[in-house]
DNA sequence: AATGTTAGCCAC
DNA sequence: AAACGTGGCTAACATT
């Protein structure tokens, strides 16, 4: 069964039931006072019926409708988010970051002037969500019914859907991308434990006691003018162009001042401003400053942006939750009498690879834990330039020691390094290139114009092209294995038992997800993650022998994941 | 003063 | 080892 719903002033709203028959025909409509509440109610009814299917909630936009709902302590198993299956389709079309709201999406329909998206929401800092839903930020005209158009869009999109080239694969991609955004929210209401206490403490060592805000710490004040000392003149280590002048002046001239350049220049400054573009990194980015706005209440919430990146990883805005810094991450501690379940798909990309090309003799060493190794015998027995040569393969590069390895790699499993050779010649020739459900890469910037080839700027742009689609293909698979993933793992928790406490998704990163688990349930929800990794890996690509392996952690602290 | 760009480093 | 993909974020610096 699939209700329609939109969000009204002062907690309320309005629902429609879409008959099975079609999702045109018109079912029964409701409008209640207390939206959070309706929901609540629909989503359990019959659960234990002879129609135990759970509903699909179509929402326009989950993002801006379930946070009040889970502040309603209201939780849903399924949803179709228009907004984000609009963005997934437009580009399937070739029309990759039109406007994609549901406002957008109606106008299409009805050759109206197609309205911009709205302005994303900023929830800067650790603030609490309001309680009642957000005023109304649809692009819809105002003689638009926001039910009906939800219910309109909706319907056409599953027949666009139904249309493609693979049907069920992009059902798929739909109805994981919106777990996604469900999910999202979840984790973003529940937040990662995060100790302040621990990061300052951990701060403290490195940097010397909390200074004044906009100063320098200890630490980072005396490496300051030691490096000034070690040159001779006063230099800011945090200019790249300053500290250019002063080696140069040294007689120790640099291209950069990148890490791993200086890291080869001889000079008694050099151990010293390394040590300081260290430190100087974890205060200014994830120092005291990143505690006070990001952290309240022992959690951290990560505002995730579903499908924010080209590939369909997801993005974050502000608190940048996808690069915490290793040495932060003992601040990540699990509450008393729970414990964190840490799970990292291993080797992920070229197991989809594998699984995508079909190459047998890929998919057998995909068969295996360490699938590097078992691909070692085709590198003389060295499984670090075996990595190194299907990296290369992946990412395109042309240099050093890997573009050596290449012919090698091509003879050994030809239709693996053929697949991602024909996604870069789709890029070259200005082409696009799809996941295995098929999300799509947007256009090129530059249009291919044979006519006018053979300029170096060009040349190289149909390079870079080529290898950004090299990769799409790989990449984007990857990140929709990972929904699917996750999509699996969030029905696995709703079935387990609650009374000793819920587990929670709380941190998703690429290819790995922490969850936040009573201690007592850290079995059971291992068992679970076991289960969703051969659940994804059997409805994206049936019977193949790639294996999908989770190494799964479970610990006190993230850092001992 | 506000906004945009660059260099550099963090994550996967 | 450092011309290999996707990003976020900050301070310095440039522009309006």
């Amino acid at each position: 069964m699939r209700i329609a719903a939109v969000a009204e002033a002062e907690g309320g709203g309005r629902l429609r039931e879409l008959a099975e028959e079609g999702p045109r025909s018109r079912g029964a409509v409701w409008r209640v006072g207390d939206l959070a509440g309706a929901v609540a109610d629909h989503e359990h009814r019959g659960e234990h019926g002879p129609q135990a299917e759970p509903r699909r909630w179509i929402f326009a936009d989950t993002a801006e409708i379930y946070p009040a709902l889970l502040d309603r302590g209201v939780r849903i198993a399924r949803c179709h988010d228009t907004t984000l299956v609009e963005a997934l389709l437009m580009a399937h079309a070739g029309r990759f970051g039109e406007p994609h709201a549901l406002g957008a999406a109606w106008a299409r329909l009805h050759g109206r002037d197609v309205p911009a998206d709205p302005a994303p929401a900023s929830g800067e800092g650790a603030e609490p969500q309001p309680a009642l839903f957000e005023p109304d930020r649809s692009t819809l005209p105002p003689d638009a019914d926001p039910l009906d158009a939800l219910a309109e869009v909706y319907a056409d999109q599953q027949h666009r859907i139904a249309a493609l080239p693979h049907p069920g694969r992009f059902a798929l991609l739909a109805a994981v991308e919106s777990a996604g955004a469900l999910a999202a929210a979840e984790m973003a209401q529940a937040g990662v434990p995060w100790r302040a206490d621990v990061h300052d403490a951990v701060l403290t060592e490195h940097l010397g006691p909390r200074p004044p805000a906009g100063t320098r710490p200890p630490v980072l004040a005396d490496l300051a003018e030691q490096i000034s000392a070690a040159f001779g003149r006063s230099v800011n280590p945090d200019s790249p162009a300053q500290l250019l002048r002063a080696f140069e002046a040294v007689g120790h001239p640099v291209p950069s001042t990148r890490s791993w350049v200086l890291q080869r220049v001889d000079h008694p400054g050099v151990p010293l401003l390394l040590r300081y573009k260290e430190l100087a990194r974890l205060h200014s980015a994830h120092g005291w400053a990143w505690l006070d706005t990001w952290v309240s209440r022992g959690r951290f919430r990560p505002d995730y942006v579903v499908g924010g990146v080209v590939s369909g990883r997801w993005a974050t805005r502000g608190g940048g939750a996808l690069q915490i810094p290793k040495a932060v991450r003992r601040a990540v501690v699990a509450d008393p009498d729970w414990t964190l379940v840490c799970a990292d798909a291993g080797q992920l990309e070229p197991r989809i690879l594998a699984a995508v090309s079909g190459d047998s003799g890929l998919a057998a060493a995909a068969g295996s834990d360490d699938l590097y190794a078992r691909l070692a015998g085709s590198f003389g027995g060295d499984r670090g330039r075996a990595k190194i040569a299907l990296l290369a393969a992946m990412y395109g590069q042309t240099s050093g020691d890997a573009a050596a390895l290449l012919p090698r790699m091509r003879r050994h499993y030809p239709r693996a390094v053929g697949y991602v050779d024909a996604a870069a010649r789709a890029g070259e020739e200005g082409r696009l290139v799809r996941s295995w459900l098929g999300r799509t890469c947007p256009p090129p910037a530059w249009s291919p114009d044979p006519a006018d080839d053979g300029g170096d700027r060009s040349e190289r742009a149909a390079r870079d092209r080529g290898r950004f689609t090299r990769n799409f293909v790989i990449q984007a698979t990857a990140a929709e294995w990972a929904l699917v993933l996750m999509a699996a793992v969030r029905r696995g928790l709703a079935g387990l038992d609650t009374s000793r406490g819920s587990a929670r998704m709380v941190f998703f990163q690429h290819d790995e997800l922490v969850l936040h688990v009573p201690r007592a349930l850290a079995g059971d929800v291992t068992a679970i993650l076991r289960g969703a990794a051969d659940e994804a890996a059997a409805l994206m690509f049936g019977g193949t022998p790639v294996r999908f392996p989770l190494d799964i952690a479970v610990v006190d602290r993230y850092a001992d994941a």
